[in-house]
DNA sequence: TATCAGGCCCTAG
DNA sequence: CTAGGGCCTGAT
């Protein structure tokens, strides 16, 4: 058990900002977010946290994951007094943080989640790790999935993953895990490269376009000069930045503006 | 019954 | 290079 006094985080808004699929609420204020094979516990109490987790596992890891060290405020900070869209998109979700997600894990994630709805994207999620997935036991000693890897989905049929409910996702998910075992795509080079240089690689993926790229560079990879632009972003530029979104002024961190006005259009905002 | 979800691929022009 | 049809499935 590590406990951490945290401002400008909050689980529940993470959870609702669509970065993470597996993540979710057991019981109020007390989330499970698992990351690969892994798996945390964490209960939140306004800026108390509790991690139920190996304390090295903390250190080496969700402390990263949760990007802890990093000063959201310094954002928030930056947020043009004028813009009182994005001033109140931050006010709301300015709780959320970037992780650093599982990076295997994020691209699947993200190729099922095209054309597709979130409640749909967490059960294609569960059903592929409940069938694929090891088995695990967490620090509290509760079983669980983890995310299968490469390996287990490189071999699968395209209707294999179809009954996981994925449609006509499933070659993509397939193609994708062939390509990292046969070494088409480097995960661990990958994680090495800079934004421009990851994204292209990202797009040689079958199944992978500049959205979904941009996704796995954010929430993955912490490129936090990512900006996703998916329908509801592109509405909501559409509406409050008739000349574009100022990405200039935000340059190098326009990724966290991107996810509170994400936030903010799927919960907050009145229309 | 039609439309459209946190798109992308492919083919025509 | 740009436009448009097709794609799994289910919620509305």
């Amino acid at each position: 058990m590590i406990r951490k006094t945290i401002s400008n985080f909050d689980l529940s808004q993470i959870c609702a900002s669509g970065q993470c699929f597996r993540m979710r609420e057991t019981a109020p204020g007390t989330y499970v977010i698992p990351s690969g094979e892994r798996l945390v516990r964490v209960m939140q109490n306004g800026e108390d946290c509790v991690f139920d987790c190996p304390e090295q596992e903390f250190d080496v890891y969700w402390k990263d994951y949760f990007d802890l060290e990093n000063d959201y405020a310094g954002y928030i900070e930056q947020i043009n007094p004028r813009d009182t869209y994005l001033r109140e998109a931050a006010a709301l979700g300015g709780g959320i943080r970037i992780l650093r997600q599982d990076l295997w894990e994020t691209i699947v994630s993200f190729l099922i989640s095209q054309q597709n709805h979130i409640a749909r994207i967490r059960r294609c999620i569960e059903n592929i790790c409940a069938e694929y997935g090891s088995r695990q036991v967490s620090a509290w000693g509760e079983e669980y999935y983890g995310f299968p890897r490469p390996e287990a989905l490189a071999g699968l049929s395209e209707d294999a993953l179809k009954a996981c409910n994925l449609g006509y996702r499933s070659k993509y998910v397939v193609r994708a895990a062939k390509s990292v075992l046969s070494g088409g795509i480097d995960l661990e080079r990958l994680s090495q490269m800079p934004y421009r240089k990851a994204r292209e690689e990202l797009l040689k993926l079958y199944g992978v376009g500049e959205k979904v790229a941009d996704c796995i560079c954010l929430f993955a990879l912490h490129h936090l000069e990512a900006f996703p632009v998916d329908t509801h972003i592109r509405q909501a530029i559409e509406q409050h930045y008739r000349r574009g979104f100022p990405g200039r002024r935000y340059r190098g961190f326009q990724g966290v503006m991107q996810q509170y006005i994400f936030y903010y259009e799927l919960t907050g905002s009145p229309d």
